[in-house]
DNA sequence: TTGCCATCTTACCGACCGGTCGGATAGAAG
DNA sequence: CTTCTATCCGACCGGTCGGTAAGATGGCAA
């Protein structure tokens, strides 16, 4: 509501510290780090301040932690709009997203998203990175329901997508961009080829025994 | 070497604890809690002594994570060996391997050196844990290399399997097993289309400019 | 000039960490 | 019996953590 973000007074002329810098410091060092081994001192120092003058800008590490959820959520809901068209082949709005969320995947703050590790935030934060992913991922299976029909199980190809964009941006690090291309030209291959010819028995349970 | 393991004298009737006990405990609070938020105490308390006890166990803590890396690492090479027959179909051993690294996904111990967190290892951890995966990424894409010849790349594919895999069983934690059919059947989809048809131009770089 | 307030610092707190010390306990060996 | 040794515990250590108290500094508005 009242925030004052005008560019007011106070000492610091030097560098003009606001809360989107220390955000930012933070997130570096998280992703780099882990959340658990970066100290409010390391955050401080690396903003070359003292740690005292951290507790200007946020209330807590966590707060520091949950703004950076929240503007990830932002971040990656807007790629997404942005980079999926509309309409066109079914097909190619779904290699059109695959390709926005990975490119959303190199910007440090919507990784400390993927990287982040649920446990250690409260019921809130939890909820807000659930709520983040889960939005992903229906939206994925949507594209991919309306571009395969029955052919193949949408929310199991859903995941091994994510989970090879995203596994792969933690285990290569910053040297993820490096094999992107490559990466997405196979997810692409595979969905394309998969997709095109239907799954034995797709998503359906054993209906035999049901008792 | 020299280790004496015979089930000598001691207090301890009740309960027999040994190392092995004392990792499995360690190793369910690490996959439950993490590495980092994990205490002495608390493994301790999961076996109902206290914390010095357990260094009659082992020298530090950082020790019995590096031992269940080493239990892992055994792990998942015999599930690897037995799982995936030597002969037949390619695409059939693909398949096998990807099953049996998926079943191996099932054993906390593997999961503890998938969940790992490298960077609170010493160089030699960090070793271990990428001797292993590497191990693994090279199997499988020799495998993909004899199944699908030069029609797709290899290593992206690998990539792909193993982030659907890996992400999937953290992410869905221990209900990973309730969905693991429908993926392993989706994987085994994608990768037999995919491999069936060849891509448009799988890993070469670009060789005209050589120089 | 006066007073306000954002900014930033030194010094400190209680809690908890991994790890150690010296001793208590009890079965095995002689 | 004594002695040995594996097992285990209460108490404690140095160090680091997130967070706080209290005050110094300096630009801005009145």
């Amino acid at each position: 509501m009242g925030e004052d973000n005008s560019a007011s007074a106070g000492r610091r002329i030097k560098g003009t510290l606001n809360r989107q810098g220390v955000l930012e410091a933070a997130v570096e060092l998280f992703n780099r780090l882990g959340y658990d081994r970066t100290s409010m001192n390391d955050i401080a120092a690396a903003l070359g301040i003292t740690k005292p003058a951290l507790y200007h800008y946020f209330p807590s590490k966590e707060k520091i932690f949950t703004a950076s959820i929240e503007r990830a959520s932002e971040i990656v809901g807007s790629a997404l709009d942005e980079g999926t068209p509309q309409d066109g082949p079914a097909m190619d709005r779904v290699e059109a997203f695959v390709k926005a969320y990975a490119q959303a995947l190199a910007d440090p703050v919507f990784r400390s998203l993927v990287l982040a590790d649920e446990r250690v935030l409260d019921a809130e934060g939890k909820a807000a990175i659930r709520a983040c992913k889960r939005g992903s991922q229906l939206r994925l299976e949507s594209l991919l329901r309306e571009a395969g029909g029955e052919a193949v199980d949408a929310r199991a190809v859903a995941r091994i997508i994510f989970g090879a964009l995203n596994w792969s941006a933690v285990a290569l690090g910053d040297s993820f961009g490096d094999s992107l291309d490559a990466l997405l030209a196979s997810i692409t291959h595979l969905t394309r080829q998969g997709l095109a010819t239907p799954q034995a028995n797709p998503t359906s349970p054993p209906k035999k025994e049901i008792k």
